[in-house]
RNA sequence: UCCCGGGUAGCUCAGCCGGUCAGAGCAUCUGACUGUUAAUCAGAGGGUCGUGGGUUCGAGUCCCACCCCGGGAGCCA
């Protein structure tokens, strides 16, 4: 390993000097005597040229060799030149086989199909579109820290093997010495509310697991999320919260992954909207409006996703449904007192289709009310002693939402489905690769 | 679990009312080409038509069962 090797990001500072440069090769072109290499190194791409009567003949013979995907250096004199992908190219005068690859190599740059693609995510992962999304979900994953960091926020990692506790769909089960049985986390909440009344502003972000058997393009059974939970917010904080917190999202994006942006074609005015205040709906207002389009909804419902389809249709930017039924949501979601059919939480749904990216709520505080939802949601009260002392020890107002990683890079990439946006997505059938 | 759609070459697909229907493009291989951009041009190889039954003189094609994949519903982020 020597320094010598430059990244291809960084050519444009060799421009007129020689320069080596390993990477893997994406395609090949040759015109008999003119040979153009393009190769990646995940830093950008580079075209190098090799004309056969201005190199070593074991260098034209080498060139000869080489299949898509082979490992190799290059070395030569680095040029400005448009007609280059990149704007810069090189003249090859050396060319050294790193590691050959077979003339089977699967991916091509062309239209394949969802299994394929998934069955060979591990090369998958190495085209253009795959980096602009890895590079936008890293963006996005940076900017999640520094908006909380600025804020004072404390990051809590909360464990993902527990007890039974928190959300009500499918858990992944596995044994656990002498414990019985444990689950994977499906949240982080119940515990960052006991970091909140420790630290006061708190966020975790980390894997969670949901063992439901959805095939959509919106699911996947291990997917991260950001949980903040804030001491003192109250519902209408922790929604000022959220629309602060996506738009800062959405403007990084825009601001730091132009480039990313630009390779997956996403339309990106449809992302400079996305600033705040969000429209704010409360339940019982979306159910009169979706009886005026049509919808057969009644008081009481969760919101289908045609319903949600209705709603978002008419706006620019992320919406609020605010304050659902009580039955609809989960056992921990504070009841509203302006009226108690109700309960104070929201969802932030995403335009364009790409529906709920985070869900959130105002924590009940009340012990006595407490312990009656989790009895008729006929919860094993023996798990929740601890949950249920945070109320006991100086209760307090408090609020906090998810946000869905993959869900959020899928919309701000505008990628079809969100199993591109994870680098080696677990579905309901895919354990693999 | 339910409702749709699909399974034909390595990949993406076409294949009409059952009868030259074993096809195309890409990829691969061979050859040509001194500026290509998913290069182009010429040629070649490549198939148990998801599996098992059935109908028929004859089945990628019609029927039944099963398997697998995709999308959606429900549930959720």
């Amino acid at each position: 390993m020597t320094s010598s090797f430059v990244r291809i990001e960084a050519l444009r500072e060799h421009v007129g000097r020689a320069a080596s440069v390993r990477g893997w090769v994406t395609h090949l072109r040759s015109s008999g005597k003119v040979a153009f290499i393009v190769l990646r190194d995940g830093t950008g791409v580079l075209q190098s040229v090799i004309v056969k009567n201005n190199v070593a003949p074991d260098v034209w013979e080498r060139f000869q060799q080489l299949t898509v995907e082979t490992s190799i250096a290059v070395t030569g004199e680095v040029r400005e030149d448009a007609r280059s992908p990149g704007g810069v190219e090189m003249s090859a005068t050396a060319l050294e086989i790193i590691g050959t690859s077979p003339t089977d190599y699967p991916i091509q740059p062309k239209e394949h199909g969802v299994d394929f693609l998934l069955d060979n995510r591990h090369l998958w992962l190495r085209s253009r579109r795959q980096r602009a999304i890895a590079r936008v979900r890293n963006e996005i994953e940076q900017a999640i820290h520094d908006f909380f960091y600025e804020r004072g926020f404390l990051r809590v990692d909360t464990p993902i093997l527990t007890a039974a506790i928190g959300e009500r769909s499918g858990l992944f089960e596995t044994e656990y010495f002498d414990e019985g049985t444990a689950f994977l986390a499906q949240t982080g909440q119940l515990y960052g509310e006991a970091a909140a009344a420790a630290f006061g502003k708190i966020y975790t972000f980390g894997p969670t697991f949901r063992a439901e058997k959805s095939k959509t393009r919106r699911h996947l059974t291990e997917f991260w999320m950001i949980e903040p939970e804030v001491a003192w917010n109250d519902s209408n904080d922790n929604m000022r919260l959220q629309e602060a917190f996506v738009s800062y999202l959405v403007e990084r994006a825009l601001e730091r992954c132009a480039e990313e942006l630009k390779e997956l074609e996403r339309d990106r005015s449809k992302l400079a909207t996305v600033v705040p205040p969000f429209p704010r709906i409360a339940y019982t207002e979306a159910v009169e409006i979706l009886h005026r389009k049509g919808s057969a909804i009644t008081w009481g419902d969760d919101l289908g996703a045609e319903d949600e389809a209705l709603l978002v249709e008419d706006h620019d930017r992320p919406i609020f449904i605010y304050n659902y039924p009580k039955e609809a949501k989960a056992f921990y979601m504070k009841e509203n007192p302006e009226d108690p059919r109700t309960v104070l939480c929201d969802d932030c749904l995403a335009p364009e289709g790409y529906g709920e990216i985070i869900g959130g709520s105002q924590r009940e505080d009340d012990y006595d009310k407490l312990v009656e939802r989790i009895k008729t949601e006929g919860l094993p009260m023996d798990a929740y002693g601890w949950y249920l002392d945070l109320r006991k020890y100086g209760t307090f107002t408090h609020a906090g939402f998810g946000l869905g990683l993959e869900r959020t890079v899928a919309w701000i990439c505008g990628t079809p489905h969100i199993r591109e946006c994870i680098a080696f997505p677990r579905l309901m059938n895919r354990l693999w690769p």
